[in-house]
DNA sequence: TGCTTTCCCTATAAAGATAATAGGATTATA
DNA sequence: TATAATCCTATTATCTTTATAGGGAAAGCA
């Protein structure tokens, strides 16, 4: 399940990625036209700041900016940082692998296999959907044609 | 992220998966071979009985056993019950759909798009995996194809 | 230099979901 | 009738998510 946090961040980026490149927005400004609180923003965008999503600056004319072209950042990447990882098990992630305790042998349990499989068709979608594939309605070319 | 329970009653499902067909195995046999705490797996096999997923027993001799063939019984039907939606948004599910009440306008929200081809991709996934599927070591063999 | 605006940072509270426990009621069999 | 099992409801404990609060630090401007 996609937190509320994810969401605001997703929000938040695509209404930036809609902005002329290196325009700089407030915080304040995306609160109110997106509807979310302003201090909770205020922590999302910090965080996207610091994994190097976005570009910021104090004071007067400040606000915050993608710090790269809206092509180059995923929603795979977005919410790894929100949510962690995409798997739907610690021991069938890629990124943020852990074992299972209770879980007898690890390279035989059937569960592990499945959502492995899971884990590769979420992170299929996310990891090839930019910020600007989702504005340009959508999907991409390739995994359109995967889907059907 | 798939809960405990989920991952209880699959461990379950998959020990009663393994046994003769129609052969009756006790919740307590299960707790103790899967490493699950008994009254807990109780609620949760409880559940897949009243949704038919299992057929149950009371008295001496009781105890519970598959209501379906192995091959009838998907990931998808049982997460389903233990989790609810598949889908990582209200608004992007099939089953349990509902509105999302913070975002503007539902049909051009590239966020729900997204989101609607991550719940595809992860019910292509879990409903075509059965049970006998994940023991017969995993993964069918269209899917193993479309994945590659 | 001081004033204002803005992002930056840490701590904590409020709410909700998940995981687990408890205790007994009911039913089937021997 | 005794026993062994599922069935059912309620409650607690723990963790996660969501949000709020209050000030600190930098950038710009007069
Ligand atoms: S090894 Fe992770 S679910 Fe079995
Ligand atoms: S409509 Fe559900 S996320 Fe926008």
């Amino acid at each position: 399940m996609l937190s509320q946090k994810s969401k605001y961040a997703l929000r938040a980026l695509l209404l930036l990625a809609r902005q002329p490149p290196g325009e700089m927005v407030l915080v304040g400004e995306i609160a109110e036209q997106q509807n979310v609180p302003h201090k909770f923003l205020e922590l999302i965008l910090l965080e996207l700041r610091k994994q190097g999503i976005l570009f910021s600056q104090r004071g007067r004319n400040g606000g915050y900016t993608l710090a790269r072209p809206k092509e180059a950042i995923t929603f795979g990447e977005v919410i790894r940082i929100m949510d962690g990882p995409l798997a739907p098990l610690p021991c069938a992630s890629v990124a943020g692998y852990r074992r299972c305790v209770d879980c007898q042998d690890e390279r035989t349990c059937e569960i592990r296999q499945v959502m492995c499989s899971v884990r590769n068709a979420v992170a299929d979608v996310l990891d090839n959907t930019s910020l600007a594939d989702a504005i340009a309605n959508g999907l991409s070319r390739e995994r359109t044609a995967l889907a059907s």
